[in-house]
DNA sequence: AATTTTAACTAACACTTGTTAGTTTTAATT
DNA sequence: AATTAAAACTAACAAGTGTTAGTTAAAATT
């Protein structure tokens, strides 16, 4: 075994195709062959299509408002939570790529799990939001719209597994410190 | 008629549920359903469901490689063009937000027109990267990764079909503005 | 009013979908 | 070696897929 029980592999396999494809372009059968067995073999190990797809994405976004709830209480400032967030999604990105284009483009196929999802993707959201907010008040961060600062950085840090398969040469940290140089200071001279 | 031929019309509703559902989720009937006909009916409109994907997607295309073309010719500093390139995107986004969505995460399933589709963003993307790295020889832009600039910058532009639906209030001058304000000159203050 | 065009319809096709049932093989444990 | 557990198999199903053929109704044109 490569890695992991055999249920482990089946879903990072279909991951890799939902990246590929998406999730309903996907079928049992392309999961099966890319793992060298039949169709039905696979449910000896996961109970459903849907299985796989709550698998993936709900690991994600708990892994998400895990990060995300250790930042909020920690006692640093406004400016460095954004720094610590940036971080977060690169490091979850980095290590979940295929993963990252479920939660960002099959979320809505989710069935029964749909609505702790949404429930976990707005409160960190709001999280987020209220980072903002308390940094503007503050005057760490220029005044302006926090609707605006918070979606453009989010969707920035959403679509990091687009690119970060594409520049394998840009280390983590790099890569972390280069987007909060972005992010947080914008690219005017 | 409400607007345009019918199969602009097929079309327009088609991208409304590629946008909810995805591509790969959305079938013939449920596109024929929204219309209020059968799903044979719409074939006398459009050759294939792959017809109306590729409607959708290389329109768009064509008209993101039009406004980028204008911009690169015109005679104005490399910041001014990062402005319009946001305008750009701002104003082709808030006409097409169900298109967008097919743009970003349907163009895969392009058959015979995806090469023809990824030459286009290929060189839209070259000549994104041009004015970055020109504004930076320039010191009109600072020093750093023009390819963390490009995508972070991009990455938010391509996402705006995500929001813009849920910020009506927020008119597309001010918009633009807040966004230039955002990508340009970052949050911190 | 007659005719052509546009756009709908019904019926069906060949194929693909996720999934189940029952069975056999392989591997692990006693 | 005997037994149990894990993981593969074959075969099949009921439902859904995009699409075609042929026909009828409505609208526009002559």
């Amino acid at each position: 075994m490569k890695q992991g029980t055999r249920k482990q592999q089946i879903v990072n396999v279909a991951a890799r195709l939902f990246k590929e494809r998406g999730y309903s372009a996907v079928t049992m059968r392309d999961i099966a062959t890319a793992m060298g067995i039949k169709a039905s073999s696979l449910y000896n190990h996961i109970s459903s299509k849907q299985d796989i797809l709550t698998n993936i994405i709900i690991f994600l976004a708990e892994e998400f408002t895990n990060g995300m709830e250790a930042i909020r209480v920690s006692n640093i400032s406004n400016i460095e939570k954004l720094n610590q967030i940036i971080e977060l999604h690169v490091n979850i990105t980095i290590q979940n790529t295929f993963e990252m284009a479920s939660l960002n483009n099959d979320w809505m196929h989710l069935e029964e799990r749909l609505e702790y999802y949404l429930k976990l993707r707005d409160d960190y959201e709001d999280n987020f939001r209220e980072i903002i907010v308390e940094g503007m008040s503050n005057n760490e961060i220029v005044n302006g719209n926090p609707e605006v600062m918070l979606f453009s950085i989010l969707s920035t840090l959403r679509s990091l597994y687009l690119w970060i398969p594409k520049k394998e040469d840009l280390k983590p940290e790099e890569l972390s410190k280069n987007l909060i140089n972005v992010l947080i200071n914008g690219v005017k001279a």
